[in-house]
Parts: C-alpha cells; structure tokens; sequence
RNA sequence: GCCUCUAUAGCUUAACGGAUAAAGCAACGGUCUUCUAAACCGUCGAUCUAGGUUCGAUUCCUAGUAGAGGCACCA
C-alpha cells in the first residue's frame, strides 16, 4: 500500500550504496516495532556483514550497520509523506506523515469493501481437495479439523486470486463400507432412523457394534468361534457379491451410502462449505485399474503376480536414488484389486485432464504423508508436469485427552454433538448478555458465535502441531477465541448504527485525519493496513493461522480504541467523521478477515 | 533399524536469521449514571540439553533427551 514510497527511498538507498561502493545485501522491510508511531524499517547488519566478508570492515559490525543508516538517512533528505527519519542501532526507520497514510488507508478500504485486501489474478488453478471422510462412518471433530482448515486454504488462495476448485473425495467402498452393511442387513434390515444427523450417526454405531462382533476374543469358546467365523463368512460373501455387482447388495449399498453423504452435505452446509467437485473412491476403481497396466507396459511397476506377487514400484529404484525415501509400494493386490494408492493415481489424473489445474493441494492428515509422496512421485515417473505442483498439506490429527480417536471402536467426539453444545453454550449466555438481540434471531446468532468459537479455536493452532481436543477450550468466549473477534465487529456496527450514518460513505464529510490522533488510532490504522499483505502471506504458506492470528491482532487493536476514544461524543465534526470512516473501515476489515476464516460476522450480540 | 514432526510462562499457543520473545487461560489488582463489560488497563511468569554456523540463533546445522507418527498387498 506504501509502494511507492518504499520504491522512492530503495532507489535512494542503492544510489547511495553504489556511490560508495557498498555491497548492498537485499532490502526487506518491516513494520517499526514498539507501537506510538507508524512507519516502515529497514537493517543494514547484512550489507555491513557483507563488506566485512569482503575484507573491507575494520568495525564491528552493527557499529558499521548503523553508520550506513545514519549516512542514508543524510542521504535520503525528506521524502514526501514520510515525516521523520531515525537511525537507530543499525536500523533505518522511516515514520509516516500519519493523516496523509491514514486517509489513503481508509479510502482505500471503503472504495474496494468486501474486495479489499484481494489480491491480483494470478494465473493458475488451484485445486484444494479436503473432506474426504468415508461413507458409514460419522463427522468428527478431527473431519470437522480437516474440513475448516480446507475451507480456510480455499477461501485464502481464491481470494489471493487464484482460481480455486474445492473437490472432496470421499471413500465410499472398502471393507469397512462393507463391514455396516452386513451388520445392517443381518440385524437390522428395514429400519432408518429419522432426521439425517441421527441416521448417519446410526451408522456409525452399528458399525462399532459389527467390528465387536467380528473381532476375535481372548478366550473363546469354540462356539463363539464358529459364530465369529460365520460372522466373518457373511461379510466376505457381501464384499464378493458387491464386487461381482449384486444387484440386491449394490441397492443396500447406494441407500447406505447416500445417507452418510446426506448427513455430511448436511455438515458442510452448517460450515458453509460449498465444494465445486465431488470425486468417490467407487468412480476411480475401475479407472485406476487401466493405469497399473499402463504402468506396467512402461516399466514404472513390476507385475510380479505370475511368481504369486503383487503388482509394485520400486520408487527409489526407478528415480535413481541410492539411499531409500519413497520406497517401494503396491498398485494391485495378488488378486488383482486396486488400493488406496492405486486410486489416487486415477484421482490425480482426472484433476490434471478433466479440471486442467495447475497446482494441487491434498488436505489429509500428516499420518499420510509418505503414502501421498509415494503418489507424488509416482505421478512424477509417470511424466506429469504437475506432479511437483502436487502440494501435500499435512496437519496433525485431533486426539481426546483419553487418546486417539476410534471409528472402530466408537471412540470419537462427534461435530454435530459439539455444534450443538456450542449454540447451548451460546443461548444460555445469550440470555443474560444480549438484550439487544430480537428473540427470533436468536437461534441464528447463537449458530453464528457457536461454531467461530469452534473454528476458530482449529484455525488458530499452526497446521503441523497435534490438537487434543477439549470442548471447553474449543468453546471458550472469552480471550484469544472467535466471539471476541465477532464483538469488535458488533461494536463497530453498533456505533455506525448509532451514528445515523450506516455504510454511507457520502454521508460524511472529507475524512482528512487532520488531528492529533492518538496512539490507539494510529495502531488500529496501521492494523488495518497490513490486510493485503497477510492474506499473500496466508495463502502462499497455505496457513490459515496467519490471518487467524492477525485477525486477533486487528479486534484487539479495535477493541482498544473503541474503549479509549468515544467517537460518537467527538466534538469537532471533521475528527468526528474520520472515526467514523475509520470505525468503518475496522468493521470492514474485520468482516473480510472472518470471511476467509469461515466465521460469520453477526449484525449483533 | 530407517524416516518425518514436535519441544517457548503453571496450562494452550505466537514470533520472514535481527531492535525489548508476543498473546490467551489460570492467579492477583483495578475499570460499567459512558458508542453493549462476550470488553478495557495493570502485576506475576518462558526459549529441552550440549556443541556448531553467523556480526547476530527461539529460528539454520550436528548430536543427545523426551513425546507423537509413518515405514509393500489398510485407508
């Protein structure tokens, strides 16, 4: 936002340094630290440690550090809207002429709204694959982990101007599919709970509940074995008949199925999810299957089922790397049946042909790491430039404080459970915090701070770090969390309300920040300012974090001000009007910011 | 055995190789006749160990310790 100036003084400075004859190193800018003021910074350690490696030092270097910036600040002279230049312990600082940036600021803000902070149109597709939960299992709040951090990467690369695809791949075949429909035709044919939620959670539990009687139990009578093996007999013959396309079983499958695909769609609807593409395991089967034997004429995978092997590649081996990384894995059972990997081959194939995307980003758990490195590098022998463009986006998983989650044995902390403790959570408070709030808004509000206590409580941990789950942290309202983000925007709605002014612009006079504005104001602008450049940063390092933790910074900064300065009781009409335009411009920003976290912005609270 | 990830305040987490390591929770003390106190202000308190690279290391490298995860017919 400050490019032109930066430019002005860059140029200064490397005249300066190439008259001199000083190796100047890259300069990088940042913000002044230590708030009151605002400007930008620059250190000359590195040009200094430059000129020493030459042989050309004598001094120490941060003495010679600041030196330089004490010459380039003579250099330099006065630069127009920079209202001051220090030199201070090697660092070169620049401070702004603050009404003239605190008005570019803000009309900047209130002429782009809900565009401001987007970035340019990049060139490039991006597609972000994430909620890839398998069917006849239920939503879980390590899935509601995946599914958010997605969300948040998508919204972030989109709005950073990427074109972005949101695809899901859910697993809807395998023999854990296979295990709840057994369990269901042999105990509970016929029966369907109603509401949608509550069938798909059904699913799950007579799933737990198929996998306890299947397992093998110490000490066994020998009836109970044979009633286990008989068990265990039943559900072969369903997975054989499903594979040979038994009609009757292939309709038990697509009802069973498209229950748990109702309740996720259901799901991502509360979480405001709208994926563009749907890929299924089942669609990639049979394609995955031509692939092995393209493989195998290629000599990328070793047929090694005529010796009663599997069909395998011998990553490394065929990369020409000595010491193992990839290893070696396989693309088809000895009986011919595809696996998980084989089908991401299939998967991956299908985004490079049919949706053309340039960059691809797999949000799956870390535990998938070398499995997906495995298909990377794959898809690379296989010869697809966009193999190095195939982005893994690993992040650790969401355990209990008991231990890791188990679909198998029921062990799992489910989202909707949590989703609607939350909105209980909310309500209760409601009642006795938010007299402002209409009845029937209620319900919708308390959805609304419900679930950004949630997401919010996912997005503010950095991807790589493992999350142990406690819904009272999760659902905290008080501190670091989603509502007290939402506040500041009320807040700021509130006095704009107020102030009879609403969101037009027009209404007020020229915003010129001509005044003494205090130290709260010029932090909440400089805040504000920084938006673009953390959306860029967000995206390029696929961490939602980042905005998470600068959309804190920006509520906290406005929550300061809001109690410092009273806006509406403003004396002078002009000064008046700029906090008001800057109470807009917070409001808009905090609202963009909370857009690409998927966290609603309520009107109140 | 090999490979990845993690280690910061009592707890949960931040910090492009740079200035005084930043927050929240908890604890303690203040602030509502004021644009809604789901807020603000203050106090207390931390870089796993040992080396190395560097002008400068929480950050990079090596080793160790502790924890988590992954390593061919599961997904």
């Amino acid at each position: 936002m400050f490019n032109k100036e930066q430019q002005i003084i860059e140029t200064k400075i490397k005249e300066f340094c190439a008259a001199n004859d000083i190796p100047l190193a890259e300069l990088k800018w940042q913000p002044i630290p230590f708030s009151g003021e605002w400007g930008f910074a620059t250190s000359f350690f590195q040009t200094a440690a430059n000129e020493a490696r030459a042989g050309r030092g004598g001094k120490p270097v941060p003495q010679r550090a600041q030196e330089m910036a004490e010459q380039v600040k003579a250099q330099i002279g006065s630069v127009d809207g920079i209202s001051r230049i220090d030199a201070v312990k090697g660092y070169l600082n620049l401070y702004f002429s603050t009404a003239m940036y605190a008005s570019r600021v803000i009309n900047e803000v209130l002429s782009l709204n809900a565009d401001f902070g987007r970035g340019t149109k990049k060139n490039e597709r991006v597609m972000v694959e994430y909620a890839n939960l398998n069917t006849h299992h239920s939503f879980h709040i390590g899935h509601a982990r995946n599914t958010i951090l997605g969300e948040a990467l998508a919204r972030l690369a989109e709005f950073a101007g990427y074109e972005t695809i949101r695809a899901s791949y859910p697993g809807d075949l395998g023999l854990s599919v296979i295990t709840t429909m057994w369990v269901y035709d042999k105990l509970y044919k016929g029966q369907e709970p109603k509401g949608v939620h509550e069938r798909g959670q059904w699913l799950a539990k007579i799933y737990v509940e198929a996998t306890a009687l299947l397992e093998k139990k110490d000490n066994e009578t020998p009836e109970e074995t044979a009633k286990r093996e008989g068990y265990e007999a039943g559900r072969r013959e369903m997975y054989r008949k499903w594979d040979e396309g038994d009609e009757y079983v292939r309709g038990l499958w697509r009802m069973t199925r498209e229950w748990s695909l109702e309740e996720l769609r259901d799901v991502l609807r509360m979480l405001d999810v709208k994926m563009d593409v749907w890929f299924y395991e089942s669609e990639v089967d049979e394609p995955s299957k031509v692939i092995v034997d393209e493989l195998i004429e290629r000599n990328i995978a070793t047929d090694e089922r005529p010796q009663g092997g599997a069909v395998i590649v011998k990553i490394d081996e065929k990369l020409g790397l000595t010491k193992e990384k990839y290893r070696t894995n396989v693309l088809l059972r000895s009986d011919g049946t595809t696996l998980y990997l084989t089908k991401d081959l299939a998967l991956a194939k299908m985004k490079f042909e049919q949706y053309q995307v340039d960059r691809s980003i797999y949000v799956v758990d870390v535990r998938q790491s070398l499995h997906l490195q495995q298909a990377f590098a794959i898809l690379k022998l296989w010869g697809f430039p966009q193999a190095e463009k195939c982005h893994h986006l690993g992040y650790g998983f969401v355990s209990l404080p008991e231990g890791a989650m188990s679909s198998r044995r029921g062990h799992v902390v489910l989202f909707k459970d949590v989703a609607d403790e939350a909105v209980r959570r909310v309500l209760a408070v409601e009642s006795e915090k938010s007299g402002d709030v209409p009845e029937s808004e209620r319900e919708k509000i308390a959805n609304q701070i419900g679930l950004g206590a949630l997401v919010y409580s996912m997005l503010s941990v950095d991807n790589n770090k493992d999350i142990v789950f406690d819904i009272n942290e999760a659902l905290s309202f008080d501190g670091r969390t989603g509502p007290y983000i939402q506040n500041a925007y009320v807040r700021a709605n509130s006095i704009l309300k107020k102030s009879k002014v609403e969101s037009q612009k027009s209404d007020l006079g020229p915003s010129t920040f001509d005044y003494d504005l205090t130290k709260h104001e010029i932090e909440l602008i400089e805040l504000i300012s920084r938006f673009p450049q953390t959306v860029e940063q967000a995206a390029n390092e696929y961490r939602p974090l980042v905005m998470a933790a600068y959309a804190y910074d920006l509520a906290n900064a406005f929550h300061s001000f809001y109690h410092a300065v009273n806006v509406l009781q403003t004396e002078d009409e002009k000064t008046r009007n700029s906090r008001l335009q800057l109470v807009m411009a917070a409001k808009q920003t905090i609202e963009n910011a909370l857009r690409l976290l998927d966290i609603q912005a309520p009107e109140v609270m």
